[in-house]
DNA sequence: CAAATATAGATTGTATACAACTTAATTTTA
DNA sequence: TAAAATTAAGTTGTATACAATCTATATTTG
């Protein structure tokens, strides 16, 4: 899966995962390291270099919360936000080349997403 | 997933790839690097400095090929051997953890391998 | 047959994942 | 309220993945 989105995102400088960070940034901006993380479902352990590189990159900013100094509000820069316009034609591309019908995508997300659950339960 | 399989495979001292490289050994001993790549879809990179490892622990051993001088043939040791009876158990108890009707896990594993065919289609 | 090409593994460099630990800050509780 | 327990990020160490490259060997071609 990697590897299709590979050429896509390429153009836009981003890996897979980072991209994944972008999209949920794009849907909700600042949000807390935390909150990016339930998302995800990845620990500050991959998102705390990820976050930084992609900082590095320009595409968002942290800052620390006043309200909880531990908490820190990841948030798009306007390169970051301008990426969106990029990138959207990316979803549509990788649907086309899935080959998959409406029906069998909602299935197969669905299985999967019932299968992560049983997993998160079994690891609590 | 790997979480799961965690405190199973810990019991046995393996991680989660290091087993599935066993399972394919386990079936078909005595197999080259490429073709154990074959089957887990992973490549020299990866598999190199894995295999390497568990060789260290006395599971494999490899052999350059007199016919191809080019090629490695990993085969188990007689503890890696050993081994399988320790495993045996584990597909049934990861079974029972996903709590996944035989139909349900069945559909899910066979549009998985859809999803994975088209998608090495693609990256061709 | 000799040069060009291809192949199998190993190595190097980059990018996740994640457990375990550390630090600073916030809550809970005795 | 002061000590204990929790929590959010970040850091460290280990273990994959994989592209790109390297080396040695084998195969193909002109």
């Amino acid at each position: 899966m990697t590897q299709t989105y590979g050429p896509l995102l390429e153009t836009l400088d981003l890996t897979y995962p980072q991209y994944l960070v972008m999209l949920v940034l794009w849907k909700t901006d600042d949000l807390s390291v935390k909150e990016i993380g339930q998302q995800l479902k990845l620990d500050s352990g991959t998102l705390s270099p990820l976050l930084k590189k992609m900082q590095a990159k320009g595409l968002l900013q942290k800052v620390r919360l006043d309200s909880d100094e531990r908490s820190v509000a990841v948030g798009l820069t306007a390169q970051g936000q301008a990426l969106k316009k990029q990138a959207e034609k990316v979803p549509l591309v990788m649907a086309c080349n899935l080959n998959l019908k409406e029906k069998d995508f909602v299935e197969l997300r669905d299985k999967v997403q019932a299968l992560s659950a049983q997993l998160e339960k079994l690891n609590a």
